[in-house]
DNA sequence: TCAACAGTTGAACAACCATTCAACTAATGG
DNA sequence: CCATTAGTTGAATGGTTGTTCAACTGTTGA
């Protein structure tokens, strides 16, 4: 979802004496796009189905069939998800035959996902 | 093994020949209620103005008027999003007369953020 | 040539979610 | 005690999104 930036500060006036700490604290702030697209890129992580389908297919490559039946879901569903996850570059496929191989485009993936299951698991 | 039959199979057939491929993808999949968490945890990430909070406060602690100062938006959305953080205890608080001053929980969500920013960054 | 199957896609629908608004609590200073 | 301000909260609203359904493409094998 895209956020306007507001024209009229907050109503509050308590940053008239934290004036250096809101600066502070914007300077931090990355570009409005990268936040957007860091945003993004979590958002296609915040699904149970589309992380399913990252785990499923982490070892070897599967077709959308096998990956629907794993998942226990239909393949529409699944494609759709699979959409998604191609166009944010977390997976690539290839055609053999009649089916659509899938599988992680990269590890860097891997890694970030480990990482949280590191941390919700304490 | 036997693989236990759901209410609703996907409807293609190409899984009896890979019914070995099935069984490994499903072998990877998480315990149901792991997915979920994890998928709630990146869902949390996924929303720029939650992020915005997370780099703002990255740093030193602010109150909620700073961070909606800096960040351009209203107490009350900040608010919001900040007690969504708290409840994934992505933020601690502190309160100090009317102020109640925000500031991140651990440096673990600060290297998967920091992560996250390597792999779109290419 | 044609039937069957893997996969994709768009529309529709429902569930979800972020912001706004207004009302509220609590702390401070006069 | 009262006015003011920081912060929270619930309801309402409008936008987003995941799944379903049906129709479609393209490949295979008979």
């Amino acid at each position: 979802m895209r956020v306007q930036k507001q024209d009229f500060l907050p109503e509050c006036e308590c940053h008239e004496e934290h004036s250096e700490l809101i600066e502070k604290g914007k300077a931090l702030l990355p570009e409005t796009t990268e936040l957007y697209d860091l945003s993004d890129f979590f958002k296609v992580l915040g699904d149970s189905t589309r992380l399913g389908i990252l785990f499923a297919i982490d070892g070897a490559s599967m077709c959308v069939c096998d990956i629907a039946a794993a998942l226990g879901m239909t393949k529409s569903a699944v494609s759709h998800q699979l959409k998604v996850l191609r166009q944010n570059r977390l997976v690539k496929y290839s055609k053999v035959g009649k089916n659509v191989f899938y599988e992680l485009s990269d590890d860097h993936v891997r890694d970030i996902i480990e990482k949280a299951l590191e941390h919700i698991e304490e």
